[in-house]
DNA sequence: GTCTATGATTGTGC
DNA sequence: GCACAATCATAGAC
């Protein structure tokens, strides 16, 4: 408003100018007093009238300004006001550091897979997922696929919106910029105030950007945490792997406590997670300490098992020796002993023991 | 619907 | 970080 004051002071000096001194401020300034204001008085209606009038009156209103005697005496004495006001303005724009929330949200946008590239992008977050949720290859495959195409719908939306935003600011800008450049006719507009101004329209385009990331990252959030709800959804583990599981705790039970390199080789013989291995372990050992009586016969079974397992492997090694070997006899009664240990402990599997076993008992001597 | 088995989670102690 | 103990939540049998 002091400007626009300034301004009209400014002017109401400008009405004796001649026509050949209009375009220089000292002569402008120098014949001040005196003169009829009517033609400044008028120009200035006009100006100030032009935003009440329909489109075309404006342009035409318009035309008739920039035609107008008086035009290169308003512009100089823009031209000083401007210079006075724009050492205040100088400096007071310095390029903005960076965003931290918004690096935040691009940075989440970009681990998702809603941003950057679109191969494989939310693949891996949906394997990790899974990866926590535990589920098998493929139990989890098809809560996979789910979660990728709910993502991809999330991906989907948001570049279909960033693009509209893009080009929302780009058209505004483009036409901030057209206007700046023609009224640079009528007052100082210098190529770098432009430039500012453009860069005000893309911070002011920039919280509309963050409310939409904003709120993407919000939906990959809520998607990401009903599918890790999904985890609680417990699935019993297959037979084999329950098996393997039962074998390797009964056969130490004397120490129950796989290294983590036997938990990773539980877990890919069973096709679980090493922390569902570790899951069972404890679950295991607490159960069976609780209620030992009642996981004796299932403590006897595996011991058969191993027993048989181990048996096994020594008649092929045995067998694979020559039967001429001095050692084939001395492992013979190994494994008779071996067998008698077992048929003291389990009593009651000892037929099934050696009909599964199909073991060749060696002769006693 | 109830009960049991079982995988997962949580809080605590070391 | 790991193990334990308690607990939750669900699958599956009946």
């Amino acid at each position: 408003m002091d400007d626009q004051t300034r301004m009209l002071t400014g002017l109401t000096g400008l009405s004796g100018l001649a026509q050949a001194d209009v375009g220089d401020p000292d002569a402008v300034r120098k014949q001040s007093l005196g003169q009829p204001q009517q033609d400044i008085g008028d120009i200035l209606q006009q100006i100030m009238a032009i935003t009440d009038e329909s489109l075309d009156e404006a342009q035409a209103r318009k035309h008739a300004l920039n035609c107008h005697r008086m035009k290169p005496a308003l512009f100089s004495v823009l031209c000083e006001i401007k210079e006075k006001t724009v050492l205040s303005i100088r400096g007071v724009q310095e390029e903005d550091p960076p965003d931290p929330q918004i690096m935040r949200l691009d940075n989440m946008l970009l681990a998702e897979g809603v941003s950057g590239p679109e191969k494989g992008g939310g693949s891996a977050a949906a394997a990790a997922a899974a990866a926590a949720a535990g589920g098998s290859p493929t139990d989890s495959s098809i809560e996979h696929s789910d979660y990728r195409a709910k993502l991809a719908q999330i991906r989907q939306i948001y570049h279909s919106e960033l693009e509209k935003y893009e080009q929302a600011c780009s058209e505004f800008t483009n036409h901030v910029m057209n206007l700046l450049r023609e009224q640079s006719r009528t007052r100082p507009i210098s190529p770098k105030e432009i430039e500012r101004m453009v860069a005000i329209i893309h911070r002011k385009f920039s919280s509309i950007q963050m409310q939409l990331k904003q709120s993407t990252c919000e939906a990959v959030m809520i998607l990401r945490s009903r599918f890790l709800d999904a985890r609680r959804k417990r699935r019993n583990f297959n037979k084999q792997a329950t098996e393997v599981l039962n074998e390797y705790f009964y056969s130490h039970l004397s120490n129950p406590y796989p290294s983590e390199e036997a938990k990773e080789e539980l877990a890919k013989k069973c096709g679980i997670t090493v922390s569902q291995v570790s899951n069972w372990f404890g679950n295991k050992r607490i159960r069976y300490k609780k209620n030992i009586g009642k996981f004796q016969e299932e403590a006897n079974l595996y011991a058969v098992k191993t027993a048989v397992d181990a048996a096994n492997v020594s008649a092929q090694a045995s067998q694979a020796n020559s039967p001429a070997t001095p050692n084939s006899g001395q492992c013979g009664i190994t494994m008779l002993y071996f067998n008698c240990s077992i048929i003291q402990v389990t009593g009651m599997y000892v037929c099934s023991f050696i009909s599964k076993a199909n073991l060749k008992i060696p002769k006693m001597r």
